[in-house]
DNA sequence: CGTTTTTTTGAGCAGGATCAAGCAGCGTGG
DNA sequence: CCACGCTGCTTGATCCTGCTCAAAAAAACG
């Protein structure tokens, strides 16, 4: 029994066995040969608070990289200093975009971050190869795309306690996908203040602000600054798309 | 001569001869022979202004389409009414998003379009063949998320005049993308002004007033309430990120 | 503990929304 | 041909949401 566990393990990289990136991410596409390819050229890191993964146009930095656990933010900024933060991602999301053009956004580490990264060149060649990796890609980028054209809508037409909903509700359904409407879920906030602000294009105060606000209104209760319960996620998504000020006739 | 011209002209369908689509579009990565049998599932359209090409989710219409001319607007609607713009199309992109799994945003003409569509089968098949052709797709979802992403610093960060400048370049760099900065520039604005103020975040009161604002600023010259013309698209792309109102420090 | 960073709270201001007219272009029908 | 209604655009007056400026409280960190 052991040995024929040891043989199948040994077909399989002991650096992927327990990694969520083969199953959801792009690497669960690959064979694995591919896998012990791949992983020839892997290298897991460890990446604390604020920390600038990719440097935007130049892409230096010559590789990719699955995220294995933390948030990473993508940020815009204007020559004054004006920053927008354009999207979050999460495990098992590949950053570094592959056969992206010029997307002048700065990947910086929002919490503490683990990656397990690999050069440019073999993913590529990998991704020749395997049609299925490169639909999993594909799939990943029109995620991205809706989840940009949500928020769209989300900066360009709520209220800021609308945004504030629409944010917390964005995180939860990320930490836990499947959680039930009716259950309380209670999770860290993988953004601070200042982040938060600058994803919902408001300033820390009114985001400070809102999020009294919420509480309040019985949305949501804090555990701590950073760890929020939230009782009803039904009433949290209805708070995210109808502002109590502006409640017309709209039932 | 005459004689090897028909050769020639006989290994591409006539419909395909003059279409944009077959340069920059998807298309072209198909062979004379995908293309003959592309064209037999196709039929071109006409549209008028404010007609609805695809309707969300449901998808009923089993059909994607190549813009051959006019634009396309994609909104999301908020169940109060509120809406937002969160892209615009042009020719020769493709409508429809094949392998998008539920993208609730409605496309409309916001000019006259016509269109170039087949059935969604059709046209899954030659993906499936053309590796090329999925490549082709796949950059068009990245740029249309890295159009997406620098919208939402527009929507989360800029003030309405700075708005509405990024606006028009935007409109002038799809109508003339090669367009050198120092020329004189003159198109017609796809958009009427509450589209404008659906795309900007603002409101139609707010987008005529900062067109009069920039016209006063001599950065735009009207002709025709839709006809403008741009003497300088350095300086309205200055005006884009830079507010005079809040100029601080930031020589 | 002192120092720095993050978050909250308060007072006043202003950019853009709202509400309300007025105007220009345009197709329709008398 | 012009009166009429319709839609799209502009302009004005007033209001309110979220920003700015300022300061203090609460954590985080060495």
């Amino acid at each position: 029994m052991a040995g024929r566990k040891d043989i199948h393990n040994s077909e399989m990289p002991i650096v992927c066995q327990a990694c969520e990136a083969r199953h959801k991410g792009v690497c669960g596409a690959l064979s694995a040969e591919q896998l012990v390819r791949l992983s020839k050229h892997t290298t897991k890191s460890m990446h604390g608070r604020d920390v600038v993964l990719t440097e935007p146009v130049s892409e230096t930095a010559d590789t990719y990289a699955n995220i294995l656990s933390g948030v990473v933010k993508l940020t815009k900024l204007m020559p004054d200093g004006r920053q927008q933060i354009v999207g979050l991602q999460f495990a098992p999301d590949l950053t570094g975009r592959p056969m992206a053009a010029n997307d002048d956004v700065v990947a910086e580490a929002a919490t503490n971050v683990r990656l397990c990264s690999f050069p440019k060149s073999v993913l590529e060649e990998m991704l020749q190869e395997s049609p299925d990796m490169a639909l999993r890609l594909h799939r990943q980028t029109l995620a991205e795309l809706e989840e940009a054209r949500t928020w769209l809508l989300t900066l360009g037409r709520k209220s800021a306690a609308e945004k504030l909903a629409s944010f917390l509700l964005l995180i939860a359904s990320h930490l836990d996908p499947e959680h039930p409407d009716g259950a309380v879920i209670e999770f860290e906030l993988p953004l601070k203040r200042s982040d938060i602000a600058d994803f919902l294009g408001l300033t820390t105060e009114t985001v400070s602000r809102q999020m009294t606000n919420l509480r309040k209104r019985g949305l949501l209760e804090l555990l701590d600054r950073r760890i929020i319960s939230i009782p009803d996620l039904g009433a949290l998504r209805r708070a995210s798309e109808h502002d109590p000020a502006r409640a017309s006739n709209s039932l």
